[in-house]
DNA sequence: TTGTAAGCGTTATCAT
DNA sequence: ATGATAACGCTTACAA
């Protein structure tokens, strides 16, 4: 079923065939309707590759996530569903890349087949080899996260400085002395994941300027090493009476860690951090903490990505967002003695 | 960056080059290795749509997924995952289609643009419109689920009968003598969502053989839902000791409903249910449940696919799976009284 | 208002 | 062992 067979049927030219679909010609109302009853007929719909073959375009977008082997967060699976969703409003399709290294072939097939319009990276290093690569090839890219130099890219970024910031202040204000941070995999956090450092940064900063103490700590991206976290610093650390957390992953572990220890929270332990914002909600308690909009953040990159590809000359835009801490039930202040 | 320009900077022809890519035909060493040296040089890579369009295939299988409005379950996010990364391994590319009625615009791109070679489809009902269109689409195509017309289609499945029906005897086993199934959604069951009526059945015929009684429940796909569902049950229906369920996202409010009850998971009420397999042991307390391999499940359904789209005569495999139930700490004894 | 034809980058069938 | 060329299905500049 090609536009040929739509031609001959109708009896008209491929041309006109092309031009009654695309309206970039005007086409009799007879034929029109003429080829347009032979289409609903015949269910014919253009060949992708050939149309993109032509006109140097896809219509199809690429979406960089981490290796399917590490689980995605709460949090991420928000971006790729809003990425997947305001990209299908714009009739683009989303191609899934699982790279997180650099000789991935799923990632060399989206830099350089010409598969894809643009793409949106996820989980982004300071260092970031992907990013060089995609600037090398000219492909229209934004991130979801961003590297050590800000203006060489574009990309949308939650501010993890001034948000575990804001959570120091409210943890400090409710009394806490002692403050841990919970950060994402060591491993992650050597291999310049920036969240990782700029969360730590802002904790520094904020326990600087309360004078007050603190430890960070890194912790896998998983229920098992959150408990395995919460014990050994409740057991090193017994003084600590708040955790603020990047890591989604391991808020449950290490719920239970103080669970097992006989802390209640908030009323003896307080928990905060940031996470995406359904899943604060769903929490048990619910938790106190810099709700994400991942929607917003998935649909920006998009409307980025769409303004780049575009025009690719446009400056880099960057956009940093620090959503303000929710009060819920997972804080409270420091109990007395 | 096309081949031409590679021919010519090596001084071969165009069909040389393809053939010392493909391998299709001899090349001696010598221009072998001029043409290699260019191609590193250069950083060329076929162009993916010319090479659709004259093979007519393009090496891209479509995951129809539920739209992304609806927050995917985490058995879901399993199989997109387990999809994505067996489609990585058979240097497969994955577009992704949020599609669930028929009049989605891109699920009509991945039918009939020949944009794909086959796809995976996800949260099938018994009877679904999409099965239809693909099937008139000549697309092969797999689902994880199916249609009431188990023979019409390739498929694998989670035995949701069996396994509800195991989960019931386990209560059963244990002294439970009044038993809830909180399904899926109205919404979802009165589609013809199939494991919810499956589930059903299972749970009917289950109660029948232990002579018990049981009430069955819809319960929208959140924890909210799954809150105001358990704080219903409870009132409606303080006889009830245990809970069997396939909702996933229920579960943390179903949980919050009997906490604020003040009745202890296992203690005075027991949980199970059918989840995938990492959320259980995430649970709090370790959930009793039937672990669905959410990962060899889109592992085979992409064995299944590539089959279909080698030889699409083959004909129709059907693959029911019954997960064992995994004892956890979510289920106990009856209390006395 | 419509038709003709070139060309997008590949692969494969002829030749040589 | 290699080269010339047709064909895949589409869009669009050029003709009529």
């Amino acid at each position: 079923m090609n536009i040929g067979e739509i031609a001959s049927r109708a009896g008209v030219s491929r041309s006109t065939v092309s031009y009654a679909l695309s309206g970039k010609r005007s086409v009799s109302d007879a034929t029109r309707k003429r080829i347009q009853d032979v289409i609903d007929e015949l269910g014919y719909r253009p060949n992708a590759a050939a149309r993109a073959l032509k006109e140097g375009r896809t219509r199809t977008i690429g979406l960089v996530i981490p290796p399917a082997s590490r689980r995605l967060t709460h949090m991420q699976l928000g971006f790729v569903a809003s990425v997947v969703e305001a990209a299908a409003r714009a009739d683009l399709d989303v191609l899934l890349s699982p790279s997180g290294g650099d000789h991935d072939r799923s990632f060399e097939r989206l830099l350089s087949g010409g598969r894809v319009d643009g793409a949106i990276l996820m989980e982004i290093r300071l260092e970031d080899s992907r990013v060089r690569r995609l600037q090398g090839a000219k492909l229209p890219f934004v991130g979801i996260g961003h590297t050590a130099r800000a203006h060489e890219m574009c990309w949308i970024d939650v501010d993890y400085a001034t948000v575990i910031s804001q959570c120091v202040h409210h943890l400090a204000d409710l009394g806490h002395q002692r403050i841990a941070l919970v950060n994402r995999s060591v491993e992650l956090v050597a291999a310049g994941y920036g969240p990782g450092h700029r969360a730590r940064d802002g904790f520094t900063a904020a326990l600087a300027q309360r004078g007050i103490q603190g430890i960070d700590l890194e912790c896998g991206d998983d229920a098992a090493a959150g408990l395995e976290c919460a014990t050994r610093l409740l057991r090193d650390h017994p003084e600590v009476t708040a955790i603020a957390t990047i890591n989604e992953a391991a808020l449950p572990g290490i719920q239970r860690g103080l669970e097992e220890a006989g802390l209640a929270v908030p009323r003896d332990f307080s928990i905060t951090g940031v996470v995406g914002r359904t899943w604060a909600e769903e929490f048990r308690p619910p938790l106190t903490a810099a709700d994400v909009p991942a929607q917003d953040i998935g649909t920006q990159a998009m409307d980025l990505l769409l303004e780049r590809i575009a025009d690719p000359t446009t400056p880099f835009r960057n956009i940093l967002l620090a959503p303000p801490v929710s009060l819920r039930g997972s804080t409270g202040p420091v109990r007395a003695g």
